[in-house]
RNA sequence: GCCGAAGUGGCGGAAUUGGCAGACGCGCACGACUCAAAAUCGUGUUCCUUCGGGAGUGUGGGUUCGACUCCCACCUUCGGCACCA
């Protein structure tokens, strides 16, 4: 007999599936539902694939095969995130090309994609690093800056004084830059941002429109935003005038406990207190120190809250008492209004910053049923109660202050409801070299002028020397100099690019018109497609990607170009793959190649393995031995199929007459169910290969002389069910057994509930709660027969002997429980 | 500190609605085939046991005829957030 070696079935089947544009997308084809399946694209790495992709992609892959067999429309598509550091790195430290070594990376990627039988229509396949598709991210950035949504503003980024670039948050570690681990500073640098905090409500909101989505993803996203009701109440300053300070609180029930207020220390008000004040160089070094520090070191919760008093002095706006003005490093300038009221006895970190400087604390809520006295708090008071020593609003509930206070400033003049977000505006600037050019020329006319989108592409210049020092792009003349699109004199291009997440916010939609020249995609187009139905990929996404994705879709739904206002319909994280126990990494050695496990076992072992091992969503623990059993199971599916070929070619008459071909029938339309409730609806790939498990454990265990018919039933079922798991096997023993057609073209198979049927079942009898017996009744017995039927039993007779019986529970099809006593 | 998820054999894990705990796979043991080994096939495999049974799903309690599943308290592990006023 033939062996099985898929060294040789999975090369020849990816060439027939690629040739004959097997998962070439359907269009047109209304009547059929649609299905979008997508995989987090990969970023184009020099390492190649590693086992968290194989695994992310087999359950996508998983998924695709699933639901085309099912009858839907799928589009399936792949692509690359190729923008990014690692290039330009590459280039620093090995003078390499960034372009070619990331399309040579990219085409890596792709061939191994290919070597694991992913469906996916490679039509599609979209690179973000190239111009045709670049040349629409600029688009979209123009279409953000028409909407008032992309602007320009200084702001303190982080700095790496060693590398001289603008780091994001993620890529600093610690307060120290990741690359060079030298400390991040601070500094003011004039940026480009997106306005997504315009979408922090439907952000928000439209969270309740996602019940696909995990709830611990929501909220993640729900915390990053973070939206919190509060109101804004105006102090006056009268040493300046009665100018106004506003600060923002969520308990305007305290306000009358207020004793001093704080500023952040870059609050624009800061410099013209401070002046001519005893301690002015004091402060003043104290401010330049705390600007000093990396967010990090700022804002961590263990770091000791400092402040120094400016010496200035605030009005209260109900009761016109003064109260001192400081400035301290626990305040920060981009949230609420950069300043806030101290409020010691109500609030944990107010009243460690009183209690440090010996401010007072006034108590203005007092729990129900006790008495604080003035003066002798222990820890802060920060639940509800009643109102005190409030002026008007004495003796109402603090719950009802909140608002009544807000109210009553408002009506004053003095303060007003609103609401603030944790969530800051996007900063997309970026002072490398690999990204998406910003489309903006600087002109000393016309100012700020965008790119017309005729003259899209922006293209990277390849005049450029990587030194490590700075971004490349500003120091490339042909690409610096330019000519205004408005007066046509000179002017200069902006040379920070976009960070690589804007690329990777609207890739999904790109691949429903993937080829468009002219536009990013059409209204047409997305909407056969959007939203994605599935979308799989690493958790580590779950704020980043997931959020910047929706706030995309957000915009070009309000431009009308998409009806979708989700992106993704169902979001699935998948879990890890470790081994032994932790993450796979170089450092510790223990990398699995995925190509050196496709070598030797083959895609399908591989998939198989790891669609099996562990549920979706879990840890996976990559085992050796694991994968020689599924190895294993393939090779014995192989040998039992090969060795019914003819009966197989055959296709005898199903003639489930005695009770072997009963059963095995019943379990074969068992399984078929199983599966197709696991795959499509529960998400339990890993129950679905058992089942399918078991399903050739019976057919191995069949009789020689049973129904030959619903043998070869059983096995053709079998083969169907495992083709979305296992595509190459598959389809070569489909062929064998005499199809012309490819198996992933056949309708999934169907269960029919009648076969299901059981005439007679085993159930468990248990006498006062424990299992003692198993009986065989009739399926359809009701309640009171199946009683009769296990009481006359001889064996259930003996058991109860001596006793009286109290009571029987009958659970129809699963047990009998016996009370007695 | 706050929020969330999870704890089941030697291991990965199953048990879909409160109804036979340990499916399926790995590993292990024994047997068949073989000169022998590998491969393959077969049998067994939660623990304890005086072979009658008994115990058992992180710990302790509760609800129920019946609890891995529901409730309360606690322990452990992992993940997220953590001066956001």
């Amino acid at each position: 007999m033939e062996k099985y070696v898929p060294q040789e079935i999975e090369p020849k089947w990816q060439k027939v599936w690629e040739e004959g544009k097997a998962y070439k997308t359907p269009e047109g084809e209304e009547k059929a539902p649609k299905f979008y399946a997508l995989e987090m694209f990969p970023y184009p790495s020099g390492e190649g694939l590693h086992m968290g992709h194989v695994r992310n992609y087999s359950m996508g892959d998983l998924v695709a095969r699933f639901k085309r067999m099912n009858g839907y429309r799928v589009i399936h598509p792949m692509g690359a995130d190729a923008f990014g550091m690692p290039a330009e790195n590459a280039a620093i430290q090995r003078g390499v090309n960034p372009r070619k070594w990331t399309l040579s990376n990219m085409e890596n990627i792709r061939k191994e994609q290919s070597r694991l039988g992913l469906s996916y229509d490679w039509d599609r396949y979209v690179g973000t690093c190239t111009p045709e598709y670049y040349r629409f991210t600029q688009q979209l950035f123009l279409l953000l800056y028409e909407r008032g949504l992309a602007y320009r503003k200084k702001g303190a980024v982080n700095w790496c004084p060693e590398c001289h670039t603008v780091l994001a948050n993620e890529q600093v570690e610690d307060g120290r830059c990741w690359r060079c681990d030298s400390v991040v500073e601070k500094k003011d640098l004039e940026q480009w941002f997106f306005r997504i905090t315009d979408y922090a409500d439907r952000l928000l909101e439209d969270l309740e429109k996602l019940p696909q989505w995990p709830d611990r993803v929501k909220t993640m996203q729900k915390n990053w935003i973070g939206r919190s009701e509060g109101a804004e109440v105006r102090f006056t300053i009268p040493e300046l005038d009665e100018e106004e300070v506003a600060v923002f609180t969520t308990r305007p029930d305290t306000l009358y406990g207020v004793s001093y207020l704080v500023l952040a220390p870059e609050h624009p008000l800061v410099e013209r207190l401070i002046q001519g004040k005893a301690n002015e160089e004091k402060i003043r070094s104290f401010i330049a120190d705390i600007r000093n520090q990396s967010e990090q070191s700022r804002t961590g919760a263990d770091v000791e809250k400092v402040g120094l008093d400016t010496g200035a002095k605030a009005k209260h706006p109900l009761t016109g008492e003064e109260v001192p003005i400081w400035v301290a490093n626990y305040v920060l300038m981009d949230y609420g209004t950069g300043a806030v009221m101290g409020v010691p006895a109500h609030d944990e970190r107010d009243f460690l910053f009183a209690k440090k400087y010996g401010l007072p604390i006034p108590v203005v809520i007092r729990p129900e049923d006790e008495e604080i006295p003035q003066g002798e708090l222990e820890e802060a008071y920060t639940g509800d109660g009643v109102v005190v020593h409030s002026g008007p609003f004495d003796g109402m509930n603090n719950r009802e202050a909140i608002s009544a206070v807000a109210d009553y400033l408002e009506k004053k003049g003095r303060g007003k409801k609103t609401v603030s977000y944790r969530l800051r505006d996007w900063l997309i600037s970026r002072q490398r070299y690999w990204g998406c050019p910003i489309p903006i020329v600087y002109c000393d006319h016309c100012g700020t002028v965008p790119v017309p989108s005729e003259e899209l592409p922006v293209v990277l210049p390849e005049d450029v020397v990587f030194d490590g020092k700075g971004n490349p792009l500003a120091k490339s003349e042909s690409f610096v100099h330019t000519t205004c699109p408005s007066c046509g004199g000179e002017a200069r291009r902006e040379t920070d690019t976009m960070d690589t997440f804007v690329d990777s916010s609207w890739y999904f939609l790109r691949y429903t018109d993937a080829r468009n020249t002219k536009q990013p995609f059409t209204p047409e187009k997305a909407n056969e497609w959007m939203p994605v139905d599935l979308y799989i990929g690493g958790v580590e996404h779950a704020v980043l990607h997931l959020l910047y994705s929706r706030f995309f879709t957000k915009v070009l739904h309000d431009a009308g170009m998409v009806d979708a206002i989700e992106p993704f319909q169902h979001y699935f994280p998948l879990g890890m793959v470790l081994k032994e126990g932790s993450k796979m990494s170089k450092s510790k050695g223990n990398v699995v190649s995925p190509m050196e496990i496709i070598n030797h076992y083959g895609a399908d072992t591989a998939r198989l393995f790891i669609l099996f091992a562990a549920p979706p969503e879990g840890e996976l623990d990559w085992s050796d031995s694991g994968v020689e059993g599924s190895y294993r199971f393939l090779n014995r599916i192989w040998r039992l199929v090969q060795q019914n070929l003819d009966l197989l070619r055959e296709r005898p008459q199903l003639r489930p007459e005695e009770r072997e071909a009963q059963e095995l029938n019943r379990l074969t339309h068992q399984t078929i169910k199983k599966v197709t409730q696991d795959v499509g609806d529960r998400f339990q790939f890993n129950t679905a290969v058992s089942a399918i498990m078991e399903l050739f454990n019976a057919i191995h265990a069949y009789p020689d002389d049973a129904d030959r018919g619903t043998l070869a039933h059983a096995m053709e079922t079998m083969v169907l069910l495992l083709a979305p798991f296992v595509p190459h096997i598959t389809e070569e023993l489909w062929q064998r057994m005499g199809h012309e057609t490819s198996v992933h073209a056949q309708p999934w198979p169907q269960y029919d509930e009648q076969a299901l049927v059981q005439k007679e079942v085993q159930i468990a009898v248990q006498i006062n709660g424990k299992v003692r017996h198993k009986a065989i009744v009739p399926a359809q017995a009701d309640r009171k027969e199946v009683e009769t039927c296990v009481l006359a039993e001889e064996k259930v007779k003996g058991l109860l002997e001596g006793k009286t019986v109290r009571k029987v529970i009958v659970v129809p099809g699963k047990l009998v429980n016996i009370v007695a006593k």
